[in-house]
DNA sequence: TAATAATATTGCGTATATAGAATATGATGG
DNA sequence: CCATCATATTCTATATACGCAATATTATTA
């Protein structure tokens, strides 16, 4: 599972390791139902998210390891919130960014290997 | 090589595919050198990156595709430059939050795999 | 149009991330 | 302390990205 190596790196490959954090739907939904729902427990996401309780652990690990959320332990509980306001500035900015790309692609075909782009072409007949 | 999927991908699947385009270390140093230069062609991204040019204009097709890079055809050289200036606030919030983080870590030494923990405990003696 | 220069694409071996099951850790209440 | 619940870690198979070399494409100039 990815996570932030700081030892012997240069600074391009901890951004990059940094930004993979965003790289992940899985990752992204845990990040939006923090936003909207403000703090829940693994068990709440695990809920939310319908995925097994081990992978979702390791998606939270990488999110954490990359100063994207904060956790307190609560009980026998682990609540996850967005660790930093500007997390939010940054996936709002992202969202932008790729929507105003979206609109002006609009029928954008790149895919990402030779096997898909066959399928794309035999069900577009293009 | 990575790419922008459209057809059947969610909003979570596509944002992440974006967000990928800013999470390998030679596609940040290119965008660093677009911001820094203002605007390079192939050939001079190759000399100061010191890459094969084929594997630099992968790299480039994915910064395109995702929306980061624009291009222009001038003579038969292609110049990229960064798309938007909201690319460059991404960036700098990105190595804030970053930044931030480090700080308050320190001595983060998560990594990658067992392979690699066990040689900086080795070297360590932690 | 032929030759050449600049850039893009492809193929393939390797590295890394992911998914899911099994297991381990850690806290809580009886 | 024991049983149980919540969470974290590990293992392994598979998918995906990367790096590089070779080749193809495209534009330019002679």
């Amino acid at each position: 599972m990815l996570a932030l190596v700081l030892a012997g790196q240069t600074e391009s490959e901890l951004l990059a390791a940094f930004w993979q954090a965003l790289s992940h739907p899985i990752r992204l939904r845990v990040l939006e139902l923090l936003r909207r729902e403000g703090e829940l427990n693994v068990g709440e996401l695990v809920e939310r998210l319908r995925i097994g309780q081990g992978h979702l652990s390791n998606h939270l690990g990488c999110l954490r390891t990359c100063g994207l959320v904060q956790t307190a332990n609560r009980g026998r509980y682990v609540y996850y919130r967005i660790a930093d306001p500007r997390i939010a500035q940054l996936l709002d900015l992202g969202a932008a960014v790729l929507q105003d790309h979206l609109a002006g692609v609009a029928q954008c075909a790149i895919v990402r290997d030779e096997q898909q782009r066959l399928d794309v072409e035999d069900s577009h007949a293009r």
